[in-house]
RNA sequence: GCCGCUGUGGCGGAAUUGGCAGACGCACUUGACUCAAAAUCAAGCGGGUAACACCGUGCCGGUUCGAGUCCGGCCAGCGGCACCA
C-alpha cells in the first residue's frame, strides 16, 4: 500500500487521486475516509472547543491538571517518539473530560539553552530568529495530534515577559542567601565551552554533546540546594511517583550518617576532621588519607617528602573526570606527618591520595584498611598495617584477603568497646564521641550546590551587578526583566566568559545602590531555570504582576499528573522540586511540591532499540504516517506498539493493524446504524464488560491493552452482527464514547452519525453493571492431576457436587485410577487429582 | 563493585488473588473474490506427531492438586550510581 502510495504520488495530482479513490462508494456502503472526518472535526472544534476556557471555567467543576514536560523547539521537528507521551497526556485529560473535569492541559517552549543554541550556530542565524522558526514548525506538527491543547495558554521561556520571573525568582533566591558566589574548580565541558552542574555530568561525560568533561577554577554562581537536602528527601514520601524515579533521587541526595572526629597532627598545634559513616571502628584505623586538594596538604609534608608530596598534588590537579575514576590502581603518598587516634593515643600515618574526594565531607578520611575495601587495598599496596576490630563469627579472620565490611559481629582490639555488638555501637558510636569531646555525630550528602551559570549566550542574564563599592547588587525587581542584547558574535568564547562579555555598552552600567560605575555579571543562567518553575506559569501566564496569582495557584495548582521520560529524574525534577520549595518558603504558592502523580513514558527507539537521532538516519516522522493512516490511527498505534511504561521499538507495519481495527468499527457502525437492532441479552452483557474492561485497563494505565480490548470486543461484535445483521445503538454509542479519548474525530463521527448533535465529549464516561456482565453458562476446563482432559460448559452457579460430576463424566473414560482429591475452584477450574 | 528493572512463538506483546500459557496485533501460509494485483473476506499459524501422547514462559531446585506468577540458588540483557569513606 504505502509503495503504490509514494509510486502515485510521483505524479503531481496524486492526493486528488487518492483522495477520490477513497471518497468513492462501494455498493451503498460509505467507506471510512480519515481524512474528510478528521478535517472535518478539526474545524468544528476550532469553532467550538471541547474543553472550556479557563475563564468560563464555573469553577465548580473539580478540575484536573495534566502536562507533559514541554519541548525544546529543536530544528529536526518531532518524530513519533516525541509523539508517545503528548498522546499519552492527551489521552488521559480526555478520559479526564469524559468523567466531568476541567481540564488544564497546556504546552509551551524550552527555548533557551544549548541545544537551541547549538542549532543557531551550526546553521549561522541568530538563535532568537532559528528559535521562532523552529517554535512554528514543531507547533504545526504538535496540532497534527489534536491535543486537548489550550494555546492561550502558552509559555516561551525566551520570552522577555516570562524570563523576567525568572530572573526575579534568582534576585529572590540572592536575598534569602541561596544564590552564591565561589571560584573553585567546576566541571567543565570544553566542546559546549560552558561550566556544567553536577547532575549534567553522566559517567564523566557531558550530558548534552558528550564530550569529556574537564576541570576549570571559575568564579560561578551557586544555588544553595544541599540546604534542601533533606525535605526534598523526606517529602517523596508524600508523592505519588514511580519507586525508580525516587531511588534515583534518593540515591543522588544520599544522605548518610555519621561523625566528624577530629585528629591532631602529632608534634603541631593543628587538627584534621575527619568523616565516617563506621565511628565504631576507630579503633582500627591505622592510617589517614587527605585528598590531594586539602588546604593542609602541602603543609604536612616534611624536607624529605616535599618533592614528592608537591608532584602529587600537581599531578592530580592535571588529572581529568574519566581519569581520576579509570585508574584502576590507586594511588598516593606519604605526607611524612602523623595524626593521633584520639581515642587510643595511636600515631597513625597521614597520607594523600585522589581516591578521597575534596568536596565531601571533610576532605579527609580515617583508614580502617579491615572494614573498608578501599582501605584495605590501599593499606595493601602500600604496607600499611591491617587491625581487625570486628570478628566474624566470633573470631578474627585468618590470612585476610579482603576487608570484612559488615557492621554485624563483636567488637576486639577495641579497648572499652570491646564485647559490644558492632551494629549497636554502630548506631552509639557517634554519641559517645561527642561525650568525649574529640568528634560529633553529623549528617553528610553527596548532593552538592548547584553550579548555576554558563558561560553561553542563549539564556537569561543574570541580573547582578559588580560594583567595587557595594558588590554584587541584584537589578531592583521593578527593572526587571534585564534584557538579553541583541549581539553579533554569540557564540562561546571558550575563556569562561560569556559573550555578553564583549558587549561593553551592556556590561558598563551604573550600582542600582550607590550610582557608581559598575558592571554587569555576564553569565547566563541554566536552561533549567526556565523549565524549573514553567509549570506555574501556564494558569496565569499573562500576569505581569506577578509571576502567578496566589488565586490562581491556589485553584489550579499542584499538577495533578506530569508525564516526560525518566532522563529528568535527577535533572528537571530535582530542580523543580527545589524552586517549588522556595517559591512555597517565600509564599508565592501554598504547596511544596510540584507534581502530585509523574509518569514516566517509556522511549520509542529505531530497530534493535537505537535511540533515533538524525545522525542515524533512523528517525521515524508522523507526517507521512498522519497523511496515510490519521491522526486516530497512529494515536491508537503509539499506544498499541507496547506498555506505556516501557521503551519500545518502532515497526511502521503495525499501524495497518490499527488501521484495519478503525476501517473494521466503521463498516459495523455503517452496517448496523439505520436498523434499529434491538440488544440482545449478549450484546447488553458484552457492552457491560467492555466498558468494565477499558475502564479498568485505563485507571492502571495499560494503555496497550485498552487497545487490544477495543480490538477483541470490536471482533465479538462482527461476529455477533452476522448472526443479528447488526449491533444496537447503545452498545454503538457507548463504544464512541469510549474510545473518543483514542480517537477523537473517529468518536466525533461515530457519534455524529448515530444521530447526536452535540459534541461526543459532552457525553460522560459510561458505567456498568456487574450484575449484567454475568454469564449464565460458562466454560470451565477438567483437568486430572492438573493436566486439562476437557473443556465442560456448566451453570455459573453450579454447585461443587454438581460441576464436579459433570466434569468426571466428560472426562469418564481416562479415569482409570484411584481419586484421591477433587478440586473444584467456582468458575474457574476443576482437578481430579488421582492415582 | 553496589542498587534497580527485565527475560514468554519469527516479531511487538496478553495472562485480577497461583487456575485452559501465547489474548490482541504484525509477519507468514492457504483459500474466496479478480484477467491479474491491491484491498477485503474466510481458514491456519510454539515445538512435536499420520493423529494422539508428549515437550514448552532464561537455567537448576523447592512449595502446591495446580507455578509465567510464590520461595531458594544461578545465568543473561538493560538502566542508575560509581572510590561519597
Amino acid at each position: 500500500m504505502l509503495s503504490v502510495r509514494s509510486w502515485l504520488r510521483s505524479f503531481s495530482d496524486a492526493d486528488e487521486i487518492m483522495e477520490s479513490e477513497e471518497m468513492s462508494i462501494m455498493g451503498t456502503k460509505i467507506v471510512y475516509n480519515h481524512r474528510a472526518i478528521e478535517k472535518k472535526w478539526r474545524e468544528k472544534w476550532e469553532e467550538n472547543p471541547v474543553n472550556p476556557k479557563v475563564d468560563d471555567n464555573g469553577k465548580k467543576k473539580p478540575k484536573y491538571y495534566c502536562l507533559d514536560m514541554f519541548p525544546y523547539p529543536s530544528g529536526n521537528g518531532l518524530h513519533v517518539g516525541h509523539w508517545r507521551g503528548y498522546v499519552i497526556s492527551d489521552v488521559w485529560s480526555r478520559y479526564k473530560l469524559q468523567q466531568g473535569y476541567y481540564i488544564i492541559h497546556p504546552m509551551g517552549w524550552d527555548a533557551f539553552g544549548l541545544p537551541a543554541e547549538n542549532y543557531a550556530i551550526k546553521m549561522g542565524v541568530h538563535p532568537a530568529k532559528s528559535t521562532a522558526e523552529n517554535v512554528a514548525n514543531i507547533k504545526r506538527q504538535i496540532n497534527d495530534i489534536a491535543a486537548l491543547y489550550d494555546w492561550d495558554m502558552e509559555v516561551n521561556t525566551t520570552d522577555p515577559n516570562f524570563y523576567k520571573w525568572t530572573q526575579w525568582i534568582f534576585v529572590k533566591m540572592f536575598k534569602a542567601g541561596l544564590a552564591y558566589e565561589k571560584e573553585f574548580p567546576i566541571n567543565w565541558c570544553p566542546s559546549c565551552k560552558t561550566g556544567l552542574a553536577n547532575e549534567e555530568v553522566v559517567n564523566g561525560k557531558c550530558e548534552r554533546c558528550g564530550a569529556e568533561v574537564t576541570k576549570k577554577n571559575l568564579r560561578q554562581w551557586m544555588l544553595r540546594i544541599t540546604k534542601y537536602a533533606d525535605r526534598l528527601l523526606n517529602d517523596l514520601d508524600k508523592l505519588d511517583w514511580p519507586e525508580k524515579v525516587k531511588k534515583m533521587q534518593t540515591d543522588w541526595i544520599g544522605k548518610s550518617y555519621g561523625a566528624e572526629v577530629d585528629f591532631p597532627v602529632d608534634g603541631r598545634n593543628e587538627k584534621i576532621t575527619v568523616y565516617t559513616t563506621r565511628p565504631d571502628t576507630l579503633y582500627g584505623a591505622t592510617f589517614m588519607v587527605l585528598a590531594p586538594e586539602h588546604e593542609l596538604a602541602k603543609s604536612l609534608a616534611t624536607d624529605e617528602t616535599r618533592d614528592a608530596v608537591e608532584k602529587y598534588i600537581y599531578d592530580s590537579s592535571m588529572k581529568s573526570n574519566v581519569d581520576r575514576m579509570q585508574d584502576k590502581e590507586k594511588t598516593g603518598v606519604f605526607t611524612g606527618s602523623y595524626a593521633i587516634n584520639p581515642l587510643n593515643g595511636a600515631k597513625v600515618p597521614i597520607w594523600l591520595s585522589d581516591y578521597v574526594l575534596a568536596d565531601y565531607g571533610t576532605g579527609a578520611i580515617m583508614c580502617v584498611p579491615a572494614h573498608d575495601d578501599r582501605d584495605f587495598e590501599f593499606a595493601t599496596k602500600f604496607n600499611i598495617p591491617i587491625i581487625q576490630v570486628i570478628a566474624k563469627d566470633g573470631k578474627e579472620i585468618e590470612n585476610m584477603t579482603e576487608a570484612y565490611t559488615d557492621a554485624s559481629g563483636t567488637m576486639i582490639n577495641s579497648g572499652e568497646w570491646n564485647g559490644m555488638e558492632s551494629a549497636v555501637l554502630k548506631k552509639e558510636a557517634p554519641h559517645i564521641i561527642e561525650e568525649k569531646g574529640i568528634g560529633r555525630a553529623t549528617v553528610n550528602y553527596k548532593l552538592r550546590d548547584w553550579v548555576f551559570s554558563r558561560q553561553r549566550y542563549w539564556g537569561e542574564p543574570i541580573p547582578i551587578v559588580h560594583c567595587p563599592d557595594c558588590g554584587c547588587v541584584p537589578v531592583p525587581e521593578e527593572e526587571l526583566p534585564l534584557r538579553l542584547p541583541d549581539v553579533e558574535s554569540y557564540e562561546p568564547t571558550g575563556t569562561g566568559e560569556s559573550p555578553l562579555a564583549a558587549i561593553d555598552e551592556w556590561v558598563n552600567c551604573k550600582c542600582p545602590k550607590c550610582g557608581k560605575p559598575a558592571k554587569r555579571e555576564t553569565n547566563t543562567m541554566p536552561q533549567w531555570a526556565g523549565s524549573s518553575w514553567y509549570f506555574l506559569r501556564y494558569v496565569d501566564n499573562h500576569n505581569d504582576k506577578e509571576l502567578v496569582s496566589r488565586e490562581k495557584a491556589d485553584e489550579y495548582l499542584p499538577v495533578d499528573m506530569y508525564i516526560g521520560g525518566v532522563e529528568h529524574a535527577v535533572l528537571h525534577l530535582l530542580y523543580s522540586r527545589f524552586y517549588t520549595k522556595f517559591l512555597y518558603d517565600i509564599g508565592v504558592i501554598d504547596f511544596d511540591e510540584p507534581f502530585h502523580k509523574l509518569f514516566n513514558q517509556g522511549m520509542i527507539t529505531g530497530k534493535n532499540g537505537i535511540k533515533m537521532s538524525k545522525s542515524k538516519g533512523n528517525v521515524v516522522s508522523p507526517d507521512d504516517l498522519v497523511r496515510d493512516y490519521g491522526c486516530d490511527s497512529l494515536r491508537m498505534y503509539e499506544l498499541f506498539v507496547g506498555p506505556p511504561e516501557l521503551d519500545a521499538e518502532w515497526d511502521d507495519r503495525g499501524i495497518d493493524g490499527v488501521n484495519r481495527f478503525l476501517k473494521r468499527l466503521w463498516n459495523l457502525l455503517m452496517d448496523s446504524k439505520d436498523q434499529d437492532i434491538q440488544p440482545t441479552k449478549e450484546m447488553i452483557r458484552l457492552r457491560h464488560k467492555m466498558v468494565y474492561d477499558i475502564t479498568t485497563r485505563l485507571e492502571s494505565f495499560s494503555l496497550n491493552t485498552v487497545i487490544s480490548g477495543f480490538m477483541e470486543y470490536n471482533n465479538k461484535l462482527i461476529e455477533l452482527a452476522k448472526k443479528t445483521g447488526g449491533i444496537d445503538k447503545e452498545t454503538l454509542e457507548t463504544i464512541a464514547v469510549l474510545i473518543s479519548p483514542f480517537a477523537p474525530h473517529f468518536a466525533e463521527e461515530m457519534w455524529e452519525q448515530l444521530g447526536h448533535t452535540e459534541t461526543v465529549f459532552k457525553a460522560g464516561w459510561p458505567t456498568y453493571d456487574e450484575n449484567e456482565m454475568k454469564e449464565d453458562e460458562i466454560q470451565i476446563p477438567v483437568q486430572i492431576n492438573g493436566k486439562t482432559r476437557a473443556v465442560i460448559s456448566i451453570s455459573a452457579e453450579a454447585s461443587k457436587e454438581d460441576a464436579i460430576a459433570a466434569g468426571k463424566e466428560a472426562i469418564a473414560d481416562k479415569l482409570t485410577g484411584n481419586v484421591i482429591k477433587e478440586i473444584y475452584v467456582p468458575k474457574k477450574i476443576i482437578n481430579i487429582v488421582m492415582k
